[in-house]
DNA sequence: TCCTACCCCTTGCATTGCAAGCTACCTTCC
DNA sequence: GGAAGGTAGCTTGCAATGCAAGGGGTAGGA
């Protein structure tokens, strides 16, 4: 069943992988946000993103020392942590943004290649 | 260090990911071909591939009924396996296609709205 | 016979998206 | 004041998959 919506899905979540982390860059960069700017940033753009796969990203990128935030107070509910890229981060963000332009040019060579 | 080479490749490779097997449904549909010509034409595109990704993915693609391959004598070396999409595995194909697409958009326009 | 090239395959590991569930804080309503 | 609900951050366990490393079998030449 290769045609019905659900393995459609399970298509596009394999092809996700790799690039969310570009995307969490790409938004970041814009300015300070905190976790539920970025999710609904990235439902916009139709890259579904949950909690579960967030909060480990945004982790890892801290611990990679890609980012940095600060507690702020909210004025309806806890505090927030506000991200900001570093300079490492602004660093990879660009090599990432070439890798992606470079396998995006690399499949549409292919797809053109063999004209599906 | 995200500059160095080492780091980009990784990068390139977390990519990859999930768009391998678009790649090989895509070159298996030009016609009969067996694992070193694949591996020969995903080189020559830049989507660098070893064995031991392709032939578990070759298995894989053959349980899940997407291709089927027949023995075939060589003239210089053991016999080969040579591959050939299913009805199903055209089907993959369209599918998968059409879910890069899609993937490409939105991360093209991610990337526009915030001019990396 | 031994060596090289070719061809197929398996095991184990690391990464990472995701579902599901948890804790804590703040506001609102009773 | 206490309960309920919403907001925010985080953890655990699982599944998919690219890849390094290694194995074994066949053909042909030195």
């Amino acid at each position: 069943m290769p045609q019905n919506p659900q393995e459609t899905t399970n298509i596009k979540a394999q092809m996700r992988k790799g690039v969310l982390e570009l995307c969490v860059l790409l938004v970041i960069d814009r300015g300070e946000v905190y976790a539920n700017d970025i999710l609904q940033e990235l439902r916009a753009a139709e890259m579904i993103v949950v909690e579960g796969t967030l909060y480990p990203l945004l982790s890892r990128l801290k611990n990679d020392g890609l980012v940095s935030y600060n507690w702020s107070e909210s004025k309806s509910g806890p505090p927030r942590k506000y991200y900001s890229l570093t300079a490492e981060g602004r660093h990879t963000l660009q090599a990432q943004s070439g890798a992606w332009k470079e396998l995006a040019a690399s499949m549409n060579a292919l797809i053109k290649k063999y004209s599906v």
